[in-house]
DNA sequence: TAACCATATCGTAATATTGCAATATAAATA
DNA sequence: TATTTATATTGCAATATTACGATATGGTTA
């Protein structure tokens, strides 16, 4: 069908598939790790640097915003992209249970 | 088109691309948080725990053994899965890159 | 105001994903 | 060996995603 069955799910599990949806893309992934390279905010040269037409990216980027992983900010002509850290503030938390488990686990068969 | 530009991208983009992208269904965070709750490995209840059909569930199960976030070994007649560090291991770098840029950050602009 | 930037949106084609019924497979047990 | 039980695979319909050319939008500068 192509359509997920959101309503059987929690909210939680809804909004964090949501969040790594969006981060499962090598272009987002490449969008991401820029950010954090150059540190201060980007604006169009994330056009420059991705391998991509410049709709491709921006429809890229929106993915990110609406996901709540980036956030841009008018800068005169320009649009200033940069982390936004209320949507990895969600995720940290499920993977930081992941990862308690994964430390203390015991008794596993495989 | 559907198809990702994987050519243009790093091999850890895409590796990690496809980590997010295997966590990015709720059924999927589902059940790894399943997973995690009942610690030892949990066989085919998974499907009686889920709201989707048998070969739904044994889809998105496949999904997340190809991704490496889950491993499955015979026991008897069943099959025993649970979560597969090395999978988590390798998003776990990328997410601990990010964390440590949002809590250093300055001179953003948004 | 006109021309020029930077970015977003629209429309569309190709492909991927989701979900399930039907069916296959394969081990366990009668 | 036949039956049961657990899981995987196949095939297909509905929908989503990816990518981009063409075009729109909106601020800046000449």
């Amino acid at each position: 069908m192509g359509i997920t069955k959101t309503e059987h799910f929690t909210e939680e599990q809804n909004e964090l598939a949501i969040l790594a949806k969006a981060i499962g893309h090598p272009a987002r992934i490449s969008i991401i790790q820029h950010l954090i390279k150059v540190n201060s905010c980007v604006c169009g040269d994330i056009v420059n640097e991705l391998p991509l037409a410049q709709p491709t990216v921006s429809q890229h980027l929106k993915e990110l915003k609406n996901a709540g992983l980036i956030k841009g900010s008018f800068e005169g002509n320009a649009i200033c992209y940069c982390l936004d850290e209320e949507g990895f503030n969600k995720i940290r938390g499920f993977f930081n249970q992941v990862n308690t488990y994964l430390e203390n686990k015991k008794n596993q068969c495989c």
